[in-house]
DNA sequence: ACCGACGATG
DNA sequence: TTCACACAATCAA
DNA sequence: GATTGTGTGTCTCATCGTCGGTTG
């Protein structure tokens, strides 16, 4: 099952090795990132928390939502701030503390909060007032989920080793044994069940502040602890991020649809029309709704192409613009021998290409569909990027690092791939990154505005990226990154990967690479950051004699990507030194 | 007894 | 809760 | 050669306790 994949954890967690590659051929592995760091920006760390850190972030949440969205919340949401503000401190605890736990019910002997002076004198109170409550109904099925196997098979008296709670009896739980106990009762012998309330608000409350629900309250925590430091922008107050009550309710209705992916898929070619039009209506000011639910609806046509339901998948490609529907309408049109609507589609990708990778499907696609139709279409020839062949042992190294081994012979090489370019872009560029545009700074906890893959990115920072570009051309490059690496250091920047960027690094590609070619650089990542933020070359080799190559590694029966290739072709038309090294392994 | 997954925590 | 890359399988001419 | 799907390394904040399964 291609979609619905399971998200796997690894909780070993490998420290992070950076390989430095230096000419005297020895390799050093250092370990990252620098905790005893002296620069300004990571000067904070490990912070203690107050003992009430919970319930102040909770009233922080409640108070902004308040504030700022006071005329958006229904009865119900006001009723719920306004009683929740009314209860006595315990009351509080205990409810941030139940409500953050991710079960609606939950056992009382499984509660262990040792700085909530009387727990249950709390659960009482919210019992009166609805928050919580201590008499509830429930399923066999949340019985089952409520205990331990171990608990559920000495109750129900089925030591059995092959023990299915999913296929417990419904009434398993309320049959009365010989001795008239059921085995519920026993369970609860010294136990009782609560069920939370309310908790669909705190995450309509969570929407309202962060824009998004993958985002909760451990945001506080960590910027709180300083394991995770924000630059310090400044945030939009006048601009507030939900105008109207239905935006709030289509995002919210949106993330419900998101939920039901998995199981739609399970479901087959009918659960995932069934979950199309069970998507909210996008509405015209709300360019974030357009984004979620077109990234959704491509998700969703995706999947529904692997089940060959072709003409379906086709229909709801046609309703989004976002790259890729095109490129998959084309396709799907070419597939069903349509071939002329598809070279139609490809000519009105090429007049007005919404992104880097569309433009690129549709030269490549419509030429070849042209040729094959015996029909004329224009597209620009591809660039073939200077190859060599090396001849390697095979050893317990990648092929990235045996070649960049190999390079580190004759001068200095680098295997940091996006790494490079990205990170000197994110520093060359910081404080434009960070600007205080209107609109896209929200809340204390973005690592990045919220346009920044937009186009409008550019437009919007126009003059600021001009002049920037104009003290790069007068020499004024090195220091820019220099100063944002020293006082930025340790903060996040959505293109800055700080445990691999070493000052040394940066200074010889600053120094060996010319201005005219970071002017080149930088201009083509601005021109589509998504697209240009990958595909750059893995290793970078500075040697003895002076300049520099960008090199891309492939191994045996390995081949250049897409992007890989876009970026080939820049190096070339920049006369940026560059060149594919194939690897052939001896013995 | 050991492990891996997972939730809770600050 | 990825994301980007390498790698393998498949199909078509 | 093109396309697609799958696997892998890297990245998440780190650590503790519990649960449930496997191994000895
Ligand atoms: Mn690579
Ligand atoms: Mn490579």
């Amino acid at each position: 099952m291609p979609e619905g994949y399971v998200p796997l954890r690894k909780t070993e967690h490998h420290a992070v090795l950076a390989q430095s590659l230096s000419n005297n051929g020895d390799v050093t592995t250092q370990r990252s990132p620098a905790q005893n760091n002296t620069s300004s920006a990571t000067a904070r760390v490990a912070s203690q928390l107050s003992d009430t850190y919970y319930v102040d972030n909770f009233n922080y949440l409640i108070k902004f939502v308040t504030r700022h969205y006071q005329h958006l919340l229904t009865a119900d949401e006001l009723k719920f701030c306004h009683t929740y503000d009314s209860l006595s401190n315990t009351a509080q605890q205990t409810y941030v503390r139940l409500a953050s736990r991710s079960t609606d019910l939950l056992r009382t002997a499984k509660l262990h909060y040792p700085e909530i002076e009387n727990i249950s004198d709390g659960i009482n109170e919210l019992n009166s007032i609805g928050f919580v409550s201590k008499e509830v109904e429930f399923s066999s099925e949340e019985c089952a989920s409520l205990f331990t196997r171990a608990e559920l098979k000495s109750v129900l008296g089925l030591s059995s080793s092959q023990f299915d709670p999913a296929c417990i009896n419904p009434d398993a739980f309320t049959t009365p044994d010989l001795f008239g106990d059921s085995p519920l009762t026993r369970l609860l012998a010294n136990d009782s069940i609560i069920a939370v309330h309310h908790k669909e608000l705190i995450v309509a409350f969570r929407l309202l502040f962060f824009g998004n629900l993958h985002q909760d309250f451990s945001s506080f925590v960590l910027r709180d602890l300083g394991l995770r430091q924000y630059e310090n922008y400044k945030i939009d107050s006048d601009t507030v991020l939900f105008q109207e009550r239905e935006q709030l309710a289509a995002h919210l209705h949106y993330y419900q649809c998101a939920e039901l992916f998995d199981s739609a898929c399970e479901q087959g070619i009918d659960g995932l029309q069934e979950l199309h039009t069970l998507l909210p209506q996008p509405l015209q000011y709300d360019k974030t709704l357009d984004r979620r639910l077109d990234t959704f609806k491509n998700r969703i046509a995706r999947q529904l192409e692997r089940l060959e339901a072709l003409d379906i998948a086709a229909q709801i490609y046609s309703q989004t613009t976002r790259p890729p529907a095109r490129e998959r309408l084309a396709r799907i049109q070419a597939k069903s021998g349509n071939t002329d609507s598809a070279l139609t589609l490809c000519k009105a990708i090429q007049a007005l290409p919404l992104d880097t990778d569309e433009l690129d499907f549709a030269n490549t696609f419509g030429a070849r569909l042209a040729k094959k139709a015996q029909q004329c279409f224009t597209s620009p020839a591809r660039h073939a990027p200077p190859e060599s062949t090396l001849q390697l042992h095979a050893g317990n190294l990648s092929v990235e690092f045996s070649v960049a081994l190999h390079y580190a012979k004759t001068g200095k090489c680098y295997y940091l791939e996006n790494s490079l370019l990205n990170g000197i872009f994110g520093l060359a560029f910081w404080d434009i990154i960070f600007a205080p545009v209107s609109g896209v700074f929200f809340h204390p906890f973005q690592h990045q505005p919220t346009d920044f893959y937009e186009s409008e990115f550019t437009i919007s920072r126009e003059q600021m990226i001009r002049q920037r570009l104009q003290q790069i051309d007068n020499g004024q490059l090195q220091q820019i990154v220099n100063s944002h690496h020293y006082q930025k250091k340790g903060l996040r920047n959505p293109l800055v990967n700080w445990q691999w960027l070493k000052p040394h690094t940066l200074s010889l590609a600053l120094k060996r690479i010319p201005k005219q070619d970071w002017q080149a650089i930088f201009k083509l990542m601005l021109s589509d950051i998504r697209n240009y933020r990958s595909g750059q070359p893995d290793l970078i080799y500075f040697p003895d004699d002076g300049g520099y190559e960008l090199i891309e590694v492939k191994a045996p029966g390995d081949r250049l990507q897409k992007n890989q290739l876009r970026w080939m072709h820049f190096f070339n038309e920049q006369r940026m030194s560059h060149s594919v090294v194939h690897v052939e392994w001896i013995e």
